[in-house]
DNA sequence: TTGTGTATATTCACTGGTTAGTATACATAC
DNA sequence: GTATGTATACTAACCAGTGAATATACACAA
């Protein structure tokens, strides 16, 4: 912990952060990164070894972060699974409102690196995404629906179409659009087949 | 016609098209596009007063294409108004699992250009996407369905979403539980509350 | 306590390559 | 001989990554 200078790589991980989410990664060089860290390129090279290695840490540090936003969105709500569910929409809505909001950072990267496939920062956003669908499921398994993965699957769609949708049109209430088909859906999946144990938590 | 030498722009927006699409916009550079068409970045300037404005071109010429190709797959598919939207999906999903595909051209470059917001190309993208929701809003209003623009709202978050996730997952797979989700709630829409006049074409 | 070696951490200055856009001249057709 | 196109050659800036030197802190010996 003394030697490798922890505080000084948090704080390039949080320059390169501000930056490549609100500017795009081909968009921000490396100097502008080490500027706003206030050192020097070459100190920013010492901890890491290429843009590359930078660009997967940016995603990284913001994968924890990100998930446990939305399970705290989930936990504070009121009501039974389809409300907590659809708050999440709800506050993903209030957020996407900020005029500094540019999207989700892991599917803006994925697709600015769609040319290099095995792009470790595109490994890192598809683990981010299946950590969530993994949460989803479970949550969704406790419940006694009959294909919890298969509801975990539709939700992270509207999730991720939301994203999609909203940075195109600038209109945050496709959210709630998406929050709505989320209860259709989940309702769907609670009266239809299987049995169910109760639907507050 | 004939002085404006449109043979020399379409060849011009066509190679632009190949290498924005596959490799990113920042990506590629001016001289790599006159290259791929055969001629001078120079004379490339000639016929565009931009890159900005090359890749607007780029767009323009993917927005008709793109949205007959959305309306044969659905005019040629058999059954009714669930069968016929589900098949754009499966329709998709055999497109995605080419290893060329690279997504959704529209959504990507609004993903990479985000930092913009009024770039001309994000306007092009954001127009697309409207014409789209708007022929699904009056299809779906021609079978009377109560609210039709929410289903065709909520129908583009679904297709956007297979669009973000499989290019992170690589698993065309999703674009199929899209459609499944898709079915379910044109279904509820066609059930639940309002007058329906049949459901063939 | 003091000197010395060593791994950690940081800086300055540089390279080789790329990039959007342009000044100028030449060609071709009517 | 004038509009439209095309090419050569250039600029000024930017950018990822590196070589060489230096500063700092700590361990250990005298």
């Amino acid at each position: 912990m003394p030697r490798p200078s922890e505080p000084t790589r948090a704080r390039i991980v949080q320059a390169a952060s501000a930056l490549f989410y609100s500017e795009g990664i081909r968009r921000v060089s490396v100097d502008e990164v080490a500027a706003k860290a206030g050192l020097t390129k070459r100190t920013l090279y010492y901890h890491f070894k290429s843009k590359d290695d930078l660009v997967a840490a940016y995603l990284a540090a913001r994968d924890q972060p990100n998930l446990a936003l939305f399970r705290t969105w989930f936990a504070e709500a009121e009501g039974g699974m389809p409300a907590k569910v659809e708050a999440i929409f709800r506050n993903l809505a209030r957020s996407a409102r900020h005029p500094k909001w540019k999207g989700c950072g892991f599917l803006r990267t994925s697709a600015e690196l769609a040319n290099m496939p095995g792009h470790p920062a595109i490994r890192i956003g598809a683990a981010h995404k299946k950590k969530f669908e993994d949460w989803l499921r479970t949550t969704f398994a406790e419940q006694g629906i009959v294909d919890p993965l298969k509801l975990a699957r539709q939700i992270l769609l509207l999730l991720d179409g939301s994203f999609a949708v909203v940075l195109l049109h600038r209109d945050a209430s496709y959210m709630e659009t998406a929050g709505e088909a989320a209860r259709a859906l989940i309702e769907t999946a609670l009266t239809k087949p299987g049995r169910k144990r109760g639907s507050r938590k």
